[in-house]
DNA sequence: CGGACATATGCCCTTCGAGCTATATTGCCG
DNA sequence: CGGCAATATAGCTCGAAGGGCATATGTCCG
């Protein structure tokens, strides 16, 4: 899990999946909607398939990208001790509210 | 949310979270734990407060420190969409070990 | 008020990574 | 097989960021 996270932390790559999780896409795909050249996107891919946050399927000369979620699972342990404190916080927050609607 | 993610990426920044995630500490007592020079873990603090993600309490010289985890809230809210994709996967593992259980 | 303790800031060095352009690779088609 | 299309790799530059040491700031205590 150690790099997910510094995979994460670059904005072009979560637009790259956040674009990948509605649909499969080509390089191309992503290159037209993207402000940056081919190369860079290609780069992004590689972080993103070594650190196994995409995956790839081949078909002729084009190569589709998908979403590959098993790393964002263990962010998302990684969160879970954490989640906790958050909730009560908006327990919190809730028990505040009730207060000021019951007024 | 922009940089949660990197300030997150860094693993001495996540070391601390860890730490003060069990219990409130003075810097001090984080540099006892961590093996970083004392002006290296208070740049980190100085990160992850500007991020949010931490709070300070003062008492005399000491400064506590401890999670403050409505950031971590968004990073939660980022991985919800992709959450329902891992899940699915699970539920697939899920299914094929009945299977197996079923024979 | 002087000195010790606890933490923060400034400065420097070095490494890393994101972006680009140019070029290599791979596969299709005429 | 030649050439185009789609993607990947190489090489480069530049700025950001982490680490350390030295020092400033702030607080208590005698």
């Amino acid at each position: 899990m150690a790099s997910t996270f510094a995979v994460l932390a670059d904005p072009s790559r979560r637009e790259i999946l956040d674009l990948l999780r509605e649909r499969e896409r080509p390089v191309g795909d992503l290159v037209d909607r993207l402000t940056l050249a081919q190369p860079t996107v290609s780069k992004h891919l590689k972080v993103l398939r070594e650190a196994g946050l995409v995956e790839v399927r081949t078909d002729a000369q084009k190569r589709w990208y998908r979403v590959s979620p098993g790393p964002l699972a263990e962010i998302d342990a990684w969160l879970a001790p954490y989640r906790r404190m958050w909730e009560k916080s908006l327990d919190a927050l809730e028990r505040r509210l009730d207060e000021i609607e019951g007024d």
